[in-house]
DNA sequence: AAATTATGAA
């Protein structure tokens, strides 16, 4: 017994030497060895296991372990492995392989720990099954050592041993490590292409597996099943259908069409391509359709947006083809439910999840999470989140995605602040997802800090999706000078690339660079699509650029063959709004040929502010409201439309309504930056450290102006003499905006524009007030609110006075 | 005596 004890703690990698010698806590192998007990069947179920206990030699034990291995009964074969003499190699090998191939790949290592230390010599056969293991680990740091031991005795040079390890260093994604175990390798088979091929497959650089195929056909290399099989995966990847179809004709020319897996590939290659029709027509040809095709097909029509035929195939998958949906059929069903915004569909499919047993399946949920998160049911999205017991950084991702999708900016921010102290790492994907929270609320320095996190991980230059939403994080902060040079800067820009930098341009109000953007864009061969005509359109209407704006409208259907969607007439709806022309507004709305959304009419209530038609402002507003959203914008403008006509009584009435429902007038706050501080100012409240000083600054801008007419002076003689008496809430002296432009003039560097970030929309009495600061300190401050940027420059600013 | 590469998924 004491023999055993230490001979376990010897094993154990810690101990270097019997000097340290320390009794273990718990056995290094409790958890392989000693657990499985004696099986009920080994003695009448298997033939070979009574042969055994007749006569036991240690050739028949071999026979039994093997075909015990071999029918999958791991227990049965760990149990006969510990009671015979396993001093060979060969038996080790045995039961290492009968680990790997269950998937029982810690206890493999482990093994195979316990093998070398037993004084088993682990040969050429037992270096794939262990490698095997490590790639199913994940784990680097096992795979390392194995080969390190792989040198040292020799075996190294190895053709299996060496496809092994090129295909483990690739599933753990060291990528350079596996190509220079090819390269180095002296004998290069089929499968050492196979798995360089499929090594590039499986961490989505489909590209470089593409390359590998075709040199490898080139060398003269006869492709197989395998080859085809993660070429037509690296298909699916770059969304390549010619080089699909390419492998398609190699397939059929090869006599691979039958088999079944490289069938469904094809499926799954035509489908991602965006080819419903040949995915079908391969799907129909397969005679015995098992689960797996079944999924593949469903999958192929919910990305190609057939969604009734997703639902259709899966009702003839249980009536024709008398299979029952499986975790995966969900998970590819929910994404058509939230494109659908089927909410009960989906509910029924998480419902039925939980009814068959699914459940908890990390995918499945995460894909739950998702589809919550799309259908704006936040709640339920944090549900299933919060139950996920072991969460993966996708299951993070889809959470993070399900806050900025709904507009959680803060919750998002502090979850992806919280995923840096978990094991997982943020990737490209976390990243796409976080960061219009950024670009919504954080400031230009920590928006800088998370594009230099971005850029020190390499995803700038790879990745469009994030360098676009770059562009769009700086415009957003302020920035449009470094907006402008990534946008430069980019290898490939796409047509979101180019939409997001005309955005950009449209809210500072610079509406003629938008427009020459656009037309640039064009003779960059990139095709206009419906999102490049509202960053178009939202630029003419913000710069005031009426004749373009209709222009480009009546453009859209005739020269780009894009029917104008309700974005693009609420956009033209702004454009008309600015001209005061509520007649033509009305008109406009009546027979525009889409049903008005809150956002349509919330654009009329800007309109008839503007032109301070209360009584339209009411129609509008009650349409606005009656489309459940959001409403605080929508009641703080009419309050205010009424208390500036003194009809206090209907300001009161909107502050009851907004109490019953539960609304709050948001907080007005104003932030400006110094070197490494951002500094915050609320409305109404005064206590800000920096109030003193600020109010030293008020008082000499107000003394500069003072000759001069006061904004807030000159309209309050609009008012009756009997209101001036009422106490007006949260007067526009006591705006944050004021605090915050007094206070950036004097800390920030002179020449430099005064940067301040809003919460909500600027009032005319501040935008006032900006001019004439920037006249009279001959400085330009810049102002972004919720909607747009005022560059304020010499007493005037570029939104001409409309927003 | 025995080995390596593999289909559907957020």
């Amino acid at each position: 017994m004491a023999a055993t004890l230490l001979l376990h703690n010897f094993n154990s990698p810690r101990i270097v030497s019997l000097n340290h010698f320390e009794p273990p806590k718990t056995n290094p192998f409790a958890v392989t060895r000693p657990r499985f007990s004696k099986p009920n069947q080994l003695q009448i179920t298997h033939s070979k296991a009574s042969n055994i206990l007749a006569e036991p030699t240690h050739f028949t034990l071999i026979d039994a372990l093997c075909s015990f291995i071999d029918s999958g009964s791991i227990e049965n074969a760990l149990y006969l492995f510990e009671e015979m003499n396993h001093s060979d190699t060969f038996t080790w090998n045995i039961i290492i392989k009968g680990l790997a191939h269950k998937g029982l790949f810690k206890e493999a290592v482990s093994y195979f720990r316990r093998m070398e230390f037993e004084g088993a010599r682990p040969d050429k056969f037992t270096y794939p099954f262990v490698l095997k293991a490590c790639s199913g680990l994940l784990s680097l740091k096992e795979g390392e050592k194995v080969h390190a031991k792989l040198i040292k005795v020799g075996l190294d040079l190895d053709v299996y041993v060496c496809n092994s390890l090129i295909s483990m260093y690739m599933k753990v994604g060291c990528v350079e490590l596996g190509e220079n175990v090819f390269k180095e390798m002296p004998v290069r088979d089929l499968v050492s292409w196979n798995s360089i091929i499929s090594g590039y497959q499986f961490i989505g650089d489909g590209l470089s597996s593409l390359v590998c195929l075709r040199e490898m056909v080139l060398i003269g290399i006869r492709p197989d099943k395998f080859s085809f099989i993660s070429g037509l995966g690296a298909c699916s990847i770059e969304g390549c259908q010619r080089n699909g179809k390419e492998i398609h004709c190699q397939v059929i020319k090869n006599g691979f069409e039958m088999d079944f897996m490289v069938e469904t590939s094809l499926i799954d290659m035509y489908g991602k391509c965006g080819n419903a029709v040949y995915a079908e027509r391969v799907f129909d040809m397969i005679v015995n359709k098992n689960t797996v095709a079944w999924n593949a097909m469903v999958a192929g029509y919910v990305s190609n947006a057939c969604f009734s035929e997703s639902f259709s195939c899966v009702k003839k998958m249980q009536e024709v083809g008398k299979l029952r949906p499986d975790g995966i059929t969900m998970i590819n069903l929910l994404p058509a439910c939230a494109q659908m915004g089927a909410l009960l569909m989906g509910k029924s499919i998480h419902a039925s999840a939980i009814r068959k047993g699914f459940l908890p399946h990390i995918v499945l949920e995460t894909a739950l999470v998702d589809f919550y998160g799309r259908c704006g049911t936040l709640k339920l999205a944090k549900h299933v989140f919060m139950r996920i017991s072991e969460k993966n950084l996708a299951s993070w991702n889809a959470m993070i995605a399900a806050y900025v999708q709904n507009g959680q900016y803060s919750e998002a921010l502090d979850m992806f602040q919280d995923i840096w102290y978990k094991s997982v790492k943020p990737d490209a994907i976390t990243f796409a997802s976080i960061l219009p929270a950024y670009a919504e609320l954080t400031s230009l320095s920590e928006g800088r800090q998370i594009h230099a996190v971005i850029t020190k991980l390499g995803l700038t230059s790879s990745n469009t999706i994030i360098s676009n939403t770059i562009i769009y994080l700086y415009a957003k902060c302020g920035d449009l000078q470094t907006a402008r040079r990534c946008f430069d800067g980019m290898f490939c820009k796409d047509v979101v690339s180019w939409n997001t930098i005309i955005m950009a341009y449209a809210i500072h109000g610079f509406g003629r660079i938008s427009i020459q953007l656009f037309h640039e864009m064009i003779e960059h061969g990139i095709k206009p699509n419906k999102s490049s005509f509202v960053s178009l359109l939202s630029s003419c209407s913000i710069s005031g650029m009426v004749d373009e704006g209709w222009e480009y409208f009546n453009s859209m259907k005739r020269d780009y063959g894009i029917d104008p969607g309700i974005e693009h007439f609420g956009c033209m709806l702004d454009l008309i709004g600015r001209t005061g022309n509520l007649d033509l507004a009305k008109r406009f709305i009546e027979e525009m040929p889409l049903v008005p959304t809150a956002r349509i009419w919330g654009s009329l209530l800007a309109a008839s502010r503007k032109a301070n038609d209360i009584e339209l402002a009411e129609v509008a507003a009650k349409h606005a409201l009656s489309l459940e959203h959001d409403n605080t914008g929508c009641y703080i403008l009419l309050s205010n439309m009424y208390a500036e006509a003194g009809r206090w009584e209907d300001v009161e009435k909107i502050k009851t309504l907004m109490i019953q429902e539960g609304l709050a007038k948001t907080m007005g706050c104003s932030t400006v930056e110094t070197d490494y501080k951002i500094h915050r100012f609320v409305d109404q409240d005064r206590s800000n450290a920096q109030m003193n000083m600020v109010n030293d600054v008020m008082g000499i801008i107000s003394k500069m102006t003072a000759d001069k007419e006061d904004a807030y002076a000159h309209r309050i003689t609009k008012l009756k003499r009997t209101d001036l008496t009422r106490k007006r809430p949260n007067l526009p002296e006591n705006h944050s905006v004021r605090w915050a432009i007094s206070f950036g003039l004097i800390s920030t560097e002179l020449g430099s524009p005064v940067l301040v970030r809003k919460n909500i929309r600027i009032c005319e009495d501040c935008h006032n007030v900006a001019k004439k600061i920037s006249k009279i300190t001959k400085r330009e401050i810049i102002v972004g609110d919720s909607k747009v940027f005022h560059h304020f420059q010499d007493g005037n600013c570029f939104c001409g006075d409309y927003w």
